[in-house]
DNA sequence: GACAAACGCGAGCGGTCGCTCGCATTCTTG
DNA sequence: CAAGAATGCGAGCGACCGCTCGCGTTTGTC
């Protein structure tokens, strides 16, 4: 019965399907397109048929190779996560205990604004309320896990912390993140450089009180 | 020509309509209805047959006292804004000098704390990304006005800053509130308490360098 | 009690959206 | 070149949603 199923489940994930240079190139072609109607109209606003549109295709091309609206969001916020894991997964590995907290927050900041900016897409995807079934999956683990490298760094700098005072402060400064990752966002230019400093000024001086223990620069 | 409507418009205004009080007591019911479902699906996403059905009445008679889903949601609206005003106005108003930051910080973050957990359907409609034209509008003022507010009272605590970095400072200190609330709302009993005080933490670390200058107590 | 106005109902209209289907075209493979 | 697979198209299906309309019921007024 759920054996044809089953099997074609497996095969669709070992052998994606059999696709032409043409098919890999449409897909990337949705897929920006995609980004750029997500972005100006939130998920569930954004009708495929637009999407197909902006891409300048048919509906019925758009589902040759989605087989639903979800899975381009799906695919999407894969690469996404995927390029930002590429890129800037180390930005909040381990501290080196010699760094000043200005400079670990810093440049953690800077990394995640930059990414950010340069993908707009992946806010409105990652924060819009709409999100359905399978995505809102995707958003907490990458939230979970986001949130556990802030906890881990949080512990290396505050160990005499609680556990569950460590989870608060962590969930507070990812808020304090998101909150002003929009602003930045709003604005441009030199005001946008100003509100970047701002977050991490914001940061600084949330934490370096929890911190204060900790083994100071001469 | 547009004769009639006009003059119709401008009694809608004068004599709002003639009710009974049956009418009046459905309005309320569809308001409360209103507020859970939107509460639960966001403003979009919640559909008016939902709403009727939630207030136990059929559609053409929630169209009775409203002209469209827009409506219900600004009524809602104006009523939660002037509910707000009425019992809270106060609290971001001018502050005594004599007051230390942390009581000023703390009593008014506690004002809005408290009217936004017994009114959550106030945060779904101010912060939801789907908000169509007319309800925008009422959402920028209030923005406005509060950020004005906030703006002001700042100004009081920083004297020698320039107006853009105040302007800034109180979007950066709304922004914290905005997404401290939302991690308010997601937890309970003591729970909820640590976050509040986070909250208050954070803005108060965040504006005790700014308003250093300020006439300290002793 | 008579009359009008306000209230109440729910089938259904017009429109949009996600998605499909039949068929034409292009590419790969032998 | 022939055959089959992948790609491309766009009219349109079914479902849902905001909203209307005709008609029956209740309420206020004289």
């Amino acid at each position: 019965m759920s054996d044809t199923s089953e099997k074609e489940q497996a095969r669709e994930k070992e052998q994606p399907r059999r696709r032409q240079a043409r098919g890999e190139r449409r897909i990337a072609q949705l897929l920006e397109a995609a980004a750029r109607v997500f972005c100006t109209s939130g998920y569930t606003a954004a009708s495929t048929n637009a999407i197909a549109r902006e891409a300048g295709v048919s509906p019925g091309t758009l589902y040759q190779f989605f087989p639903n609206k979800e899975a381009i969001a799906i695919e999407l916020g894969d690469r996404l996560v995927h390029e930002m894991r590429a890129a800037y997964g180390e930005a909040l590995g381990p501290v080196d205990p010699a760094t000043p907290l200005e400079e670990a927050i810093g440049s953690a900041v800077d990394r995640f604004i930059t990414f950010n900016t340069e993908h707009p897409v992946f806010f409105a995807l990652m924060h819009g309320p709409d999100v359905p079934g399978r995505m809102a999956e995707q958003h907490d683990q990458l939230h979970t896990t986001v949130l556990g490298r802030i906890e881990d760094l949080l512990a290396s700098l505050m160990p005499g912390a609680a556990p569950a005072d460590v989870t608060r402060t962590a969930h507070v400064c990812l808020g304090v993140y998101k909150s002003g990752l929009e602003l930045v966002l709003a604005h441009e230019g030199a005001e946008r450089v100003a509100y970047v400093q701002e977050i991490k000024d914001v940061l600084i001086r949330y934490l370096e009180p929890l911190v204060g223990e900790r083994l100071g620069r001469s």
